[in-house]
DNA sequence: CTTTCTGCAAACTCTTTGCACTCGT
DNA sequence: ACGAGTGCAAAGAGTTTGCAGAAAG
């Protein structure tokens, strides 16, 4: 039997943690950082990563990638959707209709095992639309990919 | 006015294009790059990343990011849906419900434009459900569905 | 001819990793 | 004390970009 690894709790990853799950803005690992080093001034962007990718292999949080360049975290571990703003790059939590009669039964058929699944909006949030003059940016990380 | 750039034709630009749409399983660039090599030797990787884009600008194909790291690049226009493994990172066109009764009104009230709309579903691909013993990766060998 | 596009390589951005040290358990 | 976790810095992976020369219009 492969010798189970015992995990252990620090004062970082507790700090990554409850920064996200007081922040719903969907911010990447520097963002993240940048909150967490207000508590922890000497934690180091590397260990920031680290916590966040274990806290996404035990399903406490959820990495979303399909803004831009930069990987996003989400406390959120219900199901939902996103919009993602083609501009700014911002993403934010949508309602909608709730379940839809997604048929997945083929998926399942063809041997395929579904984890979790969600529609993302793509187009260009509130901000972006109303100012086309002055171009509006989401927080410091701004990617548009244009 | 700002004075129009005018876009030229290339062969490189077709080469990325047509190996696009020749190409279901949706490529990465460097993926393109190699295939595309076949035809024009020559061409620089940077070349493929500038094409395609600009093709993604014009509309004529869509980027993933979802997957992984990587983007995929994907020649179908029209809105379908996607799988993406989990451990291969392998993305397939999944075709669910063709009418989907989602409501968007809520946000178009609130201000968002939206462009595209996807849904993703993620978990186990065949291959990586079926061969846990041995580790399946997608990566160049594109044996894929239609 | 003029201006865009290309090839090449170097630069960039985001993320991961090796190592010595620290701190949970 | 043992060894997982940390900080630091350097390495990686993927993508972008500056520049001189090639080529489309």
């Amino acid at each position: 039997m492969v010798s189970e690894v015992q995990k252990r709790s620090t004062r970082q990853l507790a700090a990554v943690h409850e920064a996200l799950l007081a922040d719903h803005s969907h911010p990447s690992a520097e963002e993240v950082f940048l909150q967490v080093r207000q508590t922890l001034p000497h934690i180091s962007l590397g260990t920031v990563y680290r916590n966040l990718q274990r806290l996404v292999e035990e399903g406490k949080i959820r990495v979303l990638r399909s803004g831009g360049r930069v990987a996003r975290y989400d406390p959120m571990t219900a199901e939902h959707d996103h919009f993602i703003c083609r501009q700014c790059g911002r993403v934010v939590d949508v309602v909608l209709e709730s379940d839809r009669p997604v048929n997945l039964a083929p998926l399942l058929e063809q041997g395929f095992t579904i984890a979790t699944k969600s529609l993302s909006i793509h187009g260009l949030c509130q901000q972006c639309n109303h100012g086309p003059a002055g171009k509006t940016q989401a927080k410091g990380t701004a990617d548009h990919q244009e």
